[in-house]
DNA sequence: GATATTTTTTTGCACTATTCAAATAAAACG
DNA sequence: CGTTTTATTTGAATAGTGCAAAAAAATATC
């Protein structure tokens, strides 16, 4: 339990200023206490501490409003760095950023399945050992690791439980890492990962809530609420790929029917393109791909065009599903499947505005994402920068 | 934003040695220290406070374990009291409760539809000044007033922005209360705050997180994460009953096709037993009710229990889709609908160890509220409890 | 029954971190 | 160049927890 001590007193207000010079940035210690209703010498000795510890620097400001030239703060985003692994069904991506999530150097790695746990951690410990490297920063300079993997992730104990196209269960990625590299190790499911690396990177400002839906070969979500995750009680909070949506529907690889995923998904339009072409007794003389549905759709055929449509409606009565349980201020959307976005989005907001239920939940903002494909291991990187900007314990 | 102050330290201890006499009741200064690990000093001196209010009162323990003997804690139930006020669609129920959640007193009136403004809101004072009086209890002794309003309400300013039945909107609930009894008024959309209710009073302990589901005339959720409720941007999370779960269904009054509301309210459980009816040619000479149903499936008609059945598929169904999204701990199922307990909750559990996807998932618990009717206006009193234990603002 | 032991609670002082008021610093303005 | 304005620091006051020891009140032991 957290207790009201001291310690509790200071971290919340060391906390507070750290935020508002990473938000704020540049900003003097006057208006740090004039913004955030600290007294000006609680003020100054947190920023001393900060100082001292080589989280801010200052720098004078060249003008004035006419009375002493304010020292300008900032956060030094050099003091520390931080790798980020995404860990996906078949590749493994490593970054190393800087406090303010500057990519300085990325590596890509082709994992090669089936796989033994070992050579799984093997891998990701020769990736971070390389990023590193290739980032040009030295191993203790580091001060923490991130990964976003794929799959059932026990959070708490940074346990992949469950990552099927590795066949794999029960991988000790955190106690792996710490060992090896003796730092924090923060382990999370990809999707939410995702959805933390859009929040803290995708320039949303401050939301009190936000849900991020990764469509890509399977659907998922991660519900931020106040800058943080929103995990549940066993760690599958926004598992919405195999929301039900269509009781009497198509059958998904679960088992269950007409979950979301069996139509949004990258496969599921491929699927739902041939099976319209079969009624119509088309043939297709080359191999259908997502793209290529897109692709025949932006020329104007509009049996691609319809399928399309079918998805973008699929995706809109989800998320509407969504918005009546979370009942988040934005939804952003990202994955494969949203190279579509042309086709999509627009059918998606419009089945949201008919279906939601009040005037709050049809004006719901729903976006895509603008990270591209960094949003994941960005994602990784920021579950540390929540342990260290955001931080009431330490 | 919440600082660090010295209030803040002391507000936090205060509330964590408030709550544990709540919980431990009886409980010793020293048993508190130990457990909370707050210091025996800083025990004694909260609790003076604590006694000086007269929220908790003292008693010597008979017997003791080789020493001086325990002074033990309790809270003062009776220190001051409460008023819940539940504002049905048809009825306005109130009652007066201790700090305990003791019902003193209750009263309950029938709404006239269609009905003014200044005529609910008086009917409303009016309720709450007889249920005063009935419980023999001083105005000057109550609290604060918690309302739980059915329809769509805005908790920040207490406002019921939009009153189906009543044919109401913007009522503003909060500040017509306050004018007139000047005491706290909390207001909050009746399913929600039957969940808070069932949280408070239904014997769960201290759940990290837990769904209840209002399975009535609609069907409504409230979402409790460590003793409050989730409300989302826009005050309408936990609105399942429109959630879509058969996207090519029956239309539901909301517009939409395939609500949860369509398979799993009293009206849609005698729907579709007539559509069944009808399909076979049978005639029922007598008005068909959901309780009928329930009668006539007991006595062994398998048409009815087919409905009952397929009702019951349909609430696994969205429940799985909200164990997805949420991942609660525990959902509790209450409302007329849940009557039908006997064959609806074994096929729930059954749908959803069936389609939830991980372990975690399967094995969330899902039970029948044993609060009964009271479970809503309990939860309008909740509303004011978790202010007076928990709050870490006062 | 006197003494030791144990347990509970309080007391007094130390410590931490904020708060308030005032001092200092540094620039702009006239 | 003095006055005003704004920024930051200093130092005493204050609030509240933490620690150690004392006091209180019971039981256990001889």
């Amino acid at each position: 339990m957290q207790r009201g001590t001291f310690q509790l007193m200071k971290s919340v207000n060391k906390s507070i200023i750290l935020n508002k010079i990473r938000t704020c940035e540049p900003i003097s210690r006057a208006q740090i206490a004039k913004e955030t209703e600290l007294t000006p010498p609680t003020v100054s000795s947190i920023v001393k501490e900060l100082l001292e510890q080589g989280m801010v620097y200052e720098q004078k400001k060249a003008t004035s409003m006419g009375g002493r030239r304010p020292t300008m703060l900032y956060i030094n985003k050099t003091a520390y760095y931080l790798v980020g692994v995404d860990a996906g069904p078949e590749t493994m991506n490593a970054i190393v950023t800087d406090l303010g999530g500057t990519i300085l150097g990325r590596i890509s790695y082709v994992l090669n399945t089936p796989i033994t746990e070992a050579s799984f951690l093997d891998v990701m410990k020769q990736s971070i050992n390389e990023v590193v490297r290739l980032a040009n920063v030295k191993m203790e300079e580091i001060m923490g690791i991130g990964v976003a993997m794929h799959g059932v992730v026990e959070v708490a104990t940074g346990k992949s439980l469950y990552a099927p196209n590795l066949k794999l269960t029960d991988i000790p990625i955190k106690e792996a890492l710490e060992q090896e590299f003796c730092v924090t190790v923060k382990v999370e499911n990809d999707a939410r990962a995702m959805a933390l690396g859009e929040a803290w990177f995708g320039g949303h400002g401050d939301l009190g809530s936000m849900v991020t839906v990764n469509l890509g070969r399977g659907v998922g979500a991660g519900i931020v609420t106040d800058g943080k995750l929103f995990h549940g009680a066993k760690d599958i909070a926004g598992e919405i790929g195999h929301m039900t949506i269509d009781i009497n529907g198509e059958i998904c690889e679960c088992g269950n029917h007409g979950c979301l995923q069996t139509f949004a998904t990258g496969p599921a339009i491929v699927r739902r393109a041939q099976r319209k072409l079969a009624e119509r007794g088309a043939e297709h003389s080359f191999k259908l791909t997502a793209e290529s549905v897109f692709e025949l759709a932006k020329a104007g055929n509009t049996l691609y065009v319809d399928v399309l449509e079918e998805t973008g409606f699929a995706i809109g009565i989800g998320l509407t599903n969504v918005i009546h349980i979370v009942n988040p201020e934005k939804i952003v959307l990202g994955g494969g499947v949203m190279k579509s976005e042309e086709f999509l989005l627009p059918i998606i907001k419009k089945t949201v505005n008919n279906n939601a239920l009040t005037e709050g939940a049809k004006n719901t903002e729903v976006k895509v994402t603008k990270l591209g494909k960094d949003a994941t291991v960005l994602g990784a990187v920021a579950l540390l920068l929540v342990e260290i900007f955001d931080s009431v314990l330490g």
